[in-house]
This record gives C-alpha cells, sequence and structure tokens, in this order.
DNA sequence: CGTATCCTGACC
DNA sequence: GGTCAGGATACG
C-alpha cells in the first residue's frame, strides 16, 4: 500500500491509538525483522512513552519520552492494523507493539520487507530525505536546482527520496501524466513552466498530506489513478493506449502522445 | 546510470 | 514454475 498518503493514513491510526501510550512490550516475530533490533534492546522499550509519531516522507517515528525513536519503514506493503492483545494475531503480523492500555498494535506485511530500527536518545535517524512536498520551501526554483544535477530521465528522479520525500512508482506516473510530462524527459532540461506543472500535479496526486498549508480540496475521485496498471487502455485525456516502461527496474505507465519530452 | 537483493503472495 | 509487485540500498 504505502506511499506518501498511504503512511500518512497508517501514521495517523497509529497516532490515535499510541500518541501518549506506555509501552508494555515490543515483540519482532519475522526473522528479517529480529536481526535488527537485539531481545535486549527490545527489554529497553518496556515502560517508555509515546510522545508523538511523526512521518518525514514514507517513514514514521515514534518518539519516547527517553529521547529514542522507533522507526518503521513499510517498504512495498507494510500497515498497522490496531487490535487488543487478547485477540488472535492478523495474518502476516511480523511485529507488534503491545501497550499498557490493552491494545496491540500489529505491523502486518505479507512481503515482509518493512523495517523496523531502535534509534539511541538523541540520535537523530540520519534520514537522508529532501523536503515535504507540503513544504513551502518546496519551490519550482529549488527543485529546477535539483534537477539541474540530475542525468537521465525524469521519472526515476523523481522517485529519488533525497530531492522529495515520499514520491513512489504510482504517483510518480501519475503525477508525470497530469503534467504531460514524458517519463523519458530530461530531467535536467525542463522548463520552469514545466517543472511549475509538475510540483502542481505532484501536490494534486498525493493528495491533502502533500499540499500547502492553508489550502484544502480533496481529490479523492478514482480519477487519482489515471494511469498506473492502465497498459493499453486508453488515456483519459485523448484516448491512445497507455504504454508501459521500464526505467530503472521499475514500470512505468505513460500516455505516448500527450506526455512530451 | 542499471542490476541484484531482501521477502512472500498473487496471478498467468 | 515463472513473472511481477506501491521500496530502498549495495554494488559494478
Amino acid at each position: 500500500m504505502p506511499e506518501l498518503p498511504e503512511v500518512e493514513r497508517a501514521s495517523r491510526i497509529l497516532r490515535k491509538a499510541a500518541a501518549g501510550q506506555v509501552i508494555e512490550r515490543v515483540a519482532l516475530l519475522h526473522p528479517s525483522l529480529k536481526r535488527r533490533v537485539s531481545p535486549y534492546r527490545l527489554r529497553t522499550l518496556r515502560g517508555a512513552r509515546i510522545v508523538t509519531i511523526v512521518r518525514r516522507g514514507k517513514h514514521q517515528l515514534l518518539e519516547l519520552d527517553d529521547r529514542r525513536t522507533i522507526h518503521v519503514h513499510f517498504r512495498m506493503a507494510g500497515d498497522w492494523q490496531v487490535g487488543r492483545r487478547d485477540e488472535p494475531l492478523p495474518p502476516h503480523a511480523r511485529g507488534t507493539i503491545e501497550l499498557a492500555n490493552g491494545a496491540r498494535i500489529a505491523l502486518v506485511d505479507p512481503r515482509a520487507l518493512s523495517t523496523v530500527d531502535l534509534h539511541a536518545a538523541n540520535a537523530s535517524p540520519l534520514l537522508e530525505l529532501g523536503l515535504e512536498p507540503s513544504d513551502p520551501a518546496l519551490t519550482p526554483a529549488v527543485l529546477m536546482a535539483a534537477f539541474a544535477r540530475k542525468h537521465g530521465p525524469i521519472k526515476p528522479v523523481l522517485l529519488d527520496q533525497r530531492i522529495i520525500a515520499g514520491i513512489g512508482n504510482i504517483y510518480a506516473a501519475e503525477a508525470m501524466w497530469r503534467a504531460k510530462i514524458s517519463p523519458m524527459a530530461a530531467a535536467s532540461k525542463l522548463t520552469r513552466a514545466r517543472i511549475v506543472r509538475l510540483l502542481g500535479a505532484i501536490r494534486h496526486v498525493l493528495g491533502p498530506a502533500a499540499r500547502l498549508p492553508g489550502r484544502y480540496r480533496d481529490a479523492r475521485d478514482s480519477s487519482r489513478i489515471a494511469v498506473y496498471g492502465r497498459e493499453g487502455k486508453p488515456c483519459r485525456r485523448c484516448g491512445t493506449a497507455i504504454a508501459r516502461t521500464v526505467q530503472a527496474g521499475r514500470s512505468t505507465y505513460f500516455c505516448p502522445r500527450c506526455q512530451r519530452t
């Protein structure tokens, strides 16, 4: 599920269930997660209070009252499921956070690619992340400068979390379609006008979580997904068959007619 | 820059 | 049984 809008939704669910609550136990169930935090360090979490949950890009940071941070990334298929400790675990539960109030938050991830890390007090999680799409500091000029340093096509550049945090494969395709820019267009050659359109499109497709503060407008119609996964189907603007190609190992869907290089 | 890798499930 | 999957990173 997770791109920025989905992680935003998930972190809100987590916030509602866990902010201000005391940890009873954190358990890592899958071997690939167990490798990341030792049983000893997990045990030190008992009694800590979760003060806030912060989302940065697709990362979730659970900040504890002792200044440590539980750092979660859903990767391809993670999600939270909130329940109670006495209920059976949901399928594909890879880890759990049990709270003193009896709640149990399960990290559910069929593919088991999610990551959980525990950062020491005051050790910043060292996220090499670019600006949030909702950050007013993210301007066309800033983007243009970042793109100028990049070689190659624009679409893989949009997936580079060090430039803009939170764009994933689906919404990269959607934003490019909306901005009428070909995924193969050279990043360094995009004109200012096209970058203005692209930035607007990114904020639109990523939804409310990506909007500039002070604006509101809900875009949750099915037209949010106009190209992704629609190979061979008609473009919703011009009717041309949507094409699929592979860039940097990822599928790219686009309209070969109305998205220009 | 591209490719392999971590995992498991869904689908052909 | 092979291919693909909404992510990120290590490597050539």
